[in-house]
RNA sequence: GGACGGGUGGCCGAGCGGUCAAAGGCAGCAGACUGUAAAUCUGCCGCGCAACGCGCUACGGAGGUUCGAAUCCUCCCCCGUCCA
């Protein structure tokens, strides 16, 4: 642990929603100080998709910032919660997942949480470990600290009650299982998205019950998906997967609006603020341009997850796949189906569909009428093509999709 | 237990006997523009078929009425509201 409780303060404080409340860390900070003990910083992840995305790495990089003081980070696959699927900010039901499912899912995390955080200084948990053996007995006596009304309190729960739609009674113990957790976890500090706060506050309280001090709690702000709108995640498909590929993550970040590039530096780098600011500044008053500014948090972002240079092979698969129009260098080449061998013409439209480019005929015929396909670098409309005796390889485009399909070995 | 309202394409939501593969919106895809974008504009957006057409499958499920049903009837399943 190093640095003054101011100095130790501020940097937890960086990037950070909200935290209730404050003077309690200070305290528990002196405290963890003085005992010589490291505090107990619980973040809980849902096995609902088996990929974590940059999303959760929020949360992570602010647990990395505790354990750099010398924190234990405890993260808790929430294995038996995922059966309830928190209802946060889901105007639905979520479907319950199967335990194969959840496991799958669980072993991912182990293998994708070190990229950020210090495995010397982590605790991996799995909620089921306690939930599980509970006593209907005690679930009760649990059910009984806190009230239906102040469950729906929960502005999700409360929305969905007045609009007429379901709420499932399991959705209502979610937070309790959740706070639950912090009991057994005895956690000092709780982080989740802002999203989570609710949850995050009523395990104060049942701590409390509990006869154990209140965790402090620290909300992040939620990071927004590829699409500036929504939150990010990987049901929306407006995600960027910790385990994606290089020029993957950078291509996915190049397509981020100018607007939400900034929210980006603030919560997936170390850039401080006032940098940002500055940064911003600069793009404005057009003292820099903007795709300089995006390539280079691009980069930033490939590298917290891959080998440095990797971040410079895939900026320089961007510049020439995306910028200048080429050929992209890994295009997955397949076999000629067997059926279409030995024609002088091809039937591109029914090509496409057996090589996956378009997921039926119809939508290949669409494409083909949409001006959408070239091959071997020209746009092709018809929907059959003529083979030339030479050739050999065709390669074929269909959007940002390709694919090179070999006519003759 | 009773009364009422509802279940439509990935989502929201109109349609309430033919002209419905089903308005409109969102999401998505493609093209144009660009800085790669975003915004904007244009087109597409069930499947099959060498096709400006024909066929098949679809409006919670199963039957039925009708020349014809997303639309009417019966039963069932699911959801909501109110009363008890």
């Amino acid at each position: 642990m190093s640095g003054t409780i101011d100095e130790q303060l501020a940097y937890l404080a960086k990037g950070a929603a909200e935290i209730i409340r404050e003077e309690d860390l200070r305290q528990r900070l002196i405290d963890a100080a003085n005992e010589g003990r490291p505090l107990r910083v619980k973040a809980g992840f849902d096995p609902t998709a088996p990929d974590l995305h940059l999303g959760h790495t929020v949360v992570l990089r602010k647990m990395k910032h505790f354990q750099d003081l010398g924190h234990t980070a405890v993260f808790l696959i929430g294995d038996a919660t995922g059966l309830i699927g928190d209802p946060s900010g889901q105007n639905v039901t979520r479907p319950p997942m199967t335990r194969e499912q959840i496991e799958a899912n669980a072993e991912t995390y182990k293998e994708q949480v070190f990229r950020i955080l210090d495995p010397e200084k982590t605790e991996i948990r799995f909620n089921s470990e306690w939930l599980m053996p509970l006593k209907f007995e005690e679930i009760i006596r649990l059910c009984s600290r806190y009230t239906v009304a102040r469950i729906l309190e929960r502005d999700d729960f409360s929305k969905r009650y007045k609009s007429g739609r379901p709420i499932s009674i399991h959705e209502l113990l979610y937070p309790l299982t959740q706070a639950y957790d912090s009991v057994m976890l005895k956690a000092d500090v709780e982080l989740g998205g802002t999203d989570q706060k609710f949850n995050l506050l009523v395990g104060r309280e049942i701590q409390r019950d509990y006869g154990q001090p209140s965790q402090i709690v620290m909300t992040t702000p939620i990071l927004e998906g590829l699409d500036g709108v929504r939150k990010m995640s990987k049901s929306l498909g407006n995600y960027i997967g910790v385990t994606e590929p290089a020029d993957t993550m950078y291509r996915k970040v190049m397509q981020i609006s100018d607007e939400l590039m900034y929210g980006y530096y603030e919560l997936l780098t170390e850039v401080s603020l006032d940098e940002i600011k500055e940064l911003r500044a600069k793009i404005e008053s057009g003292g820099q341009h903007p795709m300089k500014a995006k390539m280079e948090l691009a980069a930033r972002i490939v590298t917290d997850f891959h080998l440095p240079e990797a971040a410079e092979t895939a900026a320089a698969a961007f510049r020439r796949v995306v910028q200048e129009g080429q050929v992209p260098e890994d295009i997955p080449t397949v076999p000629l189906p067997r059926a279409m061998r030995g024609e002088p013409a091809i039937r591109i439209d029914k090509l496409l569909r057996e090589v996956g480019l378009c997921s039926s005929g119809a939508e290949a015929n669409r494409k083909l009428k949409e001006g959408a396909v070239s091959v071997n670098g020209q746009r092709h409309k018809q929907m059959s093509y003529e083979l030339e005796a030479a050739t050999k390889i065709l390669t074929i485009q269909v959007g940002k999709k390709w694919k090179r399909v070999k006519v003759k070995t």
